[in-house]
RNA sequence: GGGCGGUUAGCUCAGCGGUAGAGCACCGGCUUUACACGCCGGCUGUCACAGGUUCGAACCCUGUACCGCCCA
């Protein structure tokens, strides 16, 4: 037993538990067993590549609770799979090819989709590989991709069903495209990015007499598009214009000044340019005003034909060449700085231009309504509650959702054109020919990869069957994930399992913070702050990671991943790592269980540890409850290290170098609290609590893995306050004999002296008792109780509430000092009992404070003028002035 | 422009009505046979600022400043 190793080495030890783990289906669900269920499905990672922290946090915290619940008897599910992310990892393949000087219409598609698969591989094989090392209980049984055959299914069904309810539809409108991507993009995939831009000033000849106006604009090459010039109203300046019409510099377009109030006067001129083919707000206004729509701007960026000398030029080279001419033209009245937000390219960062064109489109407000509704009555809860607001604000605001990508990396859309009658068939099994009996093709677009992801967590169960598995374990109890994807994918699950599945996707959502760098910046690539886990993880362990990301994960915080806390945890995990040695090396080989006996025939440290154990249970059971993972870290820190650690195995140490009865009692409490500690710690710290699980003595009835061992619960019979007080008593008596061996630098190795003046009975029977235990923990050759010690200046002497402390340290007292420290005590009594006796003479205080509060202020005022007299008793025996 | 979060020890963060805590860092002492990834002891804070509520505020309210994020 004694043979393991003084680190705890976690290479050696996590690799031996996942493969066990998963051989004896510790993870898997089980529909038939009759236990009450907790069910959760894994936000599914993009095969673009490997897990980032924000994974290894998302994916731990639920872990933590699967294995909790697993442990409290639950029939847990907890589905892994993975999103084959159209867009996202289209890219990640095209850039590839990018190095070898290729396109993917080099390839073709069918090859294309070939070499995407080939990669989806080499990521999956890399995800599932990072989600075993960090130790996630999923059920691998049950993994899904979006793009299985069953998935996909789902999603024509889920496509057909609502293209028939007339809630998807297709028309030409104008959306986000990404130049660079060549796909029309959601609104959600726009990222408004603050730039630092110009406002132009132009000036429109007026037409026929008319006087002109000067219109202000950001983007001057969208100006070749206009079809009008629009005023407010109301606004006095322009009013004389309306009707009349202006001349658009060198197209020579006539376009005509309308007004529309939603026209900003205090913007530019307050009059503005109306280009209903490239501004969304210019588009809904040519709708309302009848309009014509010119392209100027093409699919890959490019000025049209439309643009006259610009045709064939870039967007951005065709706005500085048009700029040059018009000033060359005087038409330029002025040039000023001006902020404005740009959308970009979620994915690639280009600048997105507004476009028309025909796109697929879900009809969102019916479904949103629904999804609202059901967060108004609750029947899903979000976690911290302040993400409620930030959801109704976005669905009430809501747009219909653009669902057709131009890519070739996904589901393809279920619909068919009759190029001989013109027909569209929609269509969840492939169709042969058209009606009319005319050739189809199928629209050659894909869905937004988020079209099917919002059927996860019952696409995944086996919809648009009636399975046993979506009839056990849906709606599922929780879902964990970040706030980034919160319109993305939860609010479209509430809204499609409202819809499909016929009630909410689930009960919870708790939404977790980013994962931050060390100075609260988000990790990117491109900033080189990325933390990789892997790394970490072969660094520091699953486990310490694992337990850093679960101390950290304060509700509704961003976590900024902190070196030093990882250290500190990875110390921990040593600290268990070593404890474990050293219960090992003293509970000996026992053929089994030893019996714990009845608590009342322990000793007071006993008492007092098992009394600690059953409120560790109770704390980490309730903050669990409640999602704070971080209240129950601590905790288990904090007594694992403080309490049984530093205090109760220092104390049995006295127990186990006494062969018989006492040992044997010691030895029973050990293994009984060892066990239920690794069991309270396991689902944190899954591989090294297995490891040392493995080791102990087994308890007959346990199973072969603490992963499917009972999670302990708070043990009545074993509070006992009595004797958390009076065990507090010894160590006040310790840490005072230690700090005065530490003011005087006495040696560990020099054994001492104490006398000890105990006035109370009670506490002198209990020190009385357990002297031996005092003794070797304040290093002291003999420990006196006893009231006669005379003054003297070669004695330290320290007041407790009721005892006087001596340490006789012939000849090294330093006086000075001494009167120096008891008056500094002084003085910080004097200032807590000044503070108190005012609160006290404020009637205020007395009249309207708790009884309990004004009656601990009175209790310290006399505890504080006890301690000051034995204080100044003891100055005067220094020979203090 | 609207909304959200933050501002507490040198650093990273807890605490959220009864005069401040953790880890790391720092200082001093220790080869105390589980652990130097350790042990013992210690130092460190006008809890951003200004008002207000309260017997009492880091904690509740109002405002200001700065930082960060989301939406338009």
């Amino acid at each position: 037993m004694s043979e393991l190793p003084k680190a705890f080495d976690h290479k050696d030890v996590d690799a031996r538990w996942y493969s066990f783990w998963e051989s004896i289906g510790a993870f898997t669900a089980h529909p038939e067993s009759g236990k009450p269920v907790f069910s959760m499905v894994l936000p599914p990672p993009n095969v673009t590549g490997s897990l980032h922290m924000g994974h290894a946090l998302n994916h731990t915290l639920p872990d933590i609770l699967a294995r909790w619940k697993r442990m409290q008897g639950y029939d847990v599910l907890w589905l892994p799979g993975t999103d084959h992310a159209g867009i996202a990892t289209q890219n990640v393949v095209e850039k590839q090819l990018a190095q070898a000087k290729q396109t993917r219409h080099d390839l073709g598609r069918e090859a294309f989709e070939a070499r995407v698969w080939d990669w989806v591989k080499i990521s999956h094989e890399t995800i599932t590989g990072q989600m075993r090392k960090l130790g996630e209980s999923v059920d691998w049984s049950r993994e899904r991709f979006t793009l299985d055959p069953g998935l996909s299914r789902a999603v024509r069904r889920e496509f057909v069903s609502l293209y028939r309810e007339g809630l998807i539809y297709r028309d030409k409108y104008i959306v986000n495209w990404c130049p660079r991507c060549r796909t029309a993009l959601s609104d959600l995939e726009v990222q408004h990015k603050d730039t630092d831009g110009k406002l132009y000033y132009v000036k429109y000849a007026g037409v026929g007499g008319g006087a002109g106006v000067v219109v202000a604009t950001t983007r001057p090459e969208t100006m070749l598009g206009d079809t009008a010039v629009a005023v407010n109203p109301d606004d006095e300046r322009y009013r004389h214009l309306a009707g009349t019409r202006v001349r658009l510099p060198v197209i020579g377009r006539e376009l005509p000044i309308i007004t529309d109030s939603f026209v900003d006067p205090a913007f530019g001129t307050g009059a503005v340019k109306v280009t209903p083919g490239h501004d969304p707000n210019d588009f809904a206004m040519g709708k309302r005003h009848s309009l014509p729509s010119v392209a100027v701007i093409d699919e890959d960026g490019r000025m049209t034909k439309e643009a006259g000398p610009y045709a064939g030029l870039d967007r951005f080279k065709a706005r500085k060449a048009l700029v040059e001419q018009l000033q060359q033209d005087g038409l330029i009245e002025k040039i000023a700085d001006h902020k404005h937000a740009v959308g970009h390219c979620d994915r690639c960062g280009t600048v997105v231009e507004p476009l028309v064109s025909t796109q697929w489109f879900v009809k969102i407000g019916p479904l949103a309504a629904e999804a609202i509704r059901a967060v108004e009555d609750g029947r899903v809860v979000f976690l911290p509650d302040n993400w409620t607001k930030t959801y109704f604000e976005w669905m009430t605001n809501i747009h219909d959702w653009c669902i057709s990508r131009q890519l070739w990396w996904g589901h393809r859309i279920p619909a068919w054109y009759c190029d001989a009658c013109g027909q569209t068939v929609v269509s969840e099994d492939d169709p042969t020919t058209c009606a009319c009996g005319g050739a189809l093709r199928q629209d050659t677009d894909v869905l937004d990869t988020w079209f099917s992801s919002g059927l996860w967590p019952f696409s995944t169960m086996g919809w648009p069957d009636e399975t046993p598995d979506l009839q056990r374990y849906y709606p599922t109890t929780l879902l964990l994930t970040g706030f980034d994807i919160i319109f993305f994918w939860v609010a479209r699950m509430i809204m499609l399992g409202l819809k499909f599945a016929g009630d909410v996707p689930f009960h919870t959502v708790y939404i977790t913070g980013l994962v931050r760098d060390e100075r609260g910046q988000k990790m990117s690539k491109s900033k080189g702050n990325v933390v990789d886990p892997l790394s970490v993880m072969d660094d520091i362990g699953a486990d310490a990671l694992r337990f850093t990301l679960s101390a950290m994960a304060s509700p509704g915080m961003d976590i900024p991943l902190s070196e030093g806390r990882m250290t500190g945890y990875r110390q921990f995990i040593n600290k268990i790592w070593n404890a474990s040695r050293f219960l090992l090396m003293n509970i000996g080989e026992l053929p089994e269980r030893p019996a714990l006996p009845p608590v009342k025939d322990l000793h007071l440290i006993h008492r007092w540890l098992l009394s600690g154990v059953s409120r560790l249970a109770l704390e980490v059971n309730d903050a669990l409850t409640t999602y704070r993972f971080d209240q129950a870290s601590d905790r288990l820190y904090h007594f694992f290290w403080h309490e049984f650690a530093d205090w109760y195995i220092e104390f049995v140490k006295v127990d186990l170098q006494q062969p018989g009865p006492v040992r044997d009692a010691a030895v029973a409490v050990l293994v009984e609290v060892y066990d239920r500690l690794m069991r309270l710690l396991h689902p944190f710290i899954p591989f090294i609590t297995e490891e040392i699980w493995q080791k102990l003595p087994r308890r007959t009835g346990d199973g072969n893995t603490v992963s499917l061992s009972a999670f302990p619960t708070a043990v009545t019979e074993w509070s006992d306050l009595d004797a958390e007080r009076d065990v507090a008593y010894l160590q006040q008596v310790v840490s005072t004999i230690r700090t005065v061996r530490s003011e005087r630098s006495v040696p560990p190795s020099r054994k001492i002296t104490a006398i000890i003046d105990e006035t109370d009975a009670h506490a002198r029977a209990v020190l009385e008792q357990y002297a031996p235990y005092v003794r070797l923990l304040s290093g002291l050759e003999t420990l006196e109780l006893r009231g006669d010690v005379a003054a003297s200046p070669d004695t330290v002497a320290r007041v407790l509430e009721h005892a006087h402390i001596f340490v006789p340290l012939a000849g090294i007292v330093d006086r000075r000092g001494e009167i120096e420290k008891l008056e500094k005590e002084l003085a910080g009594l004097a200032r807590e009992a000044g503070g108190l006796e005012q609160k006290l003479a404020n009637a205020g205080f007395v009249e309207r404070a708790p009884a309990a509060v004004v009656e601990e202020a009175r209790a310290r005022v006399v505890q504080l003028a006890e301690r000051r007299h034995k204080l100044q008793a003891q100055l005067a025996d220094l020979g203090a002035p």
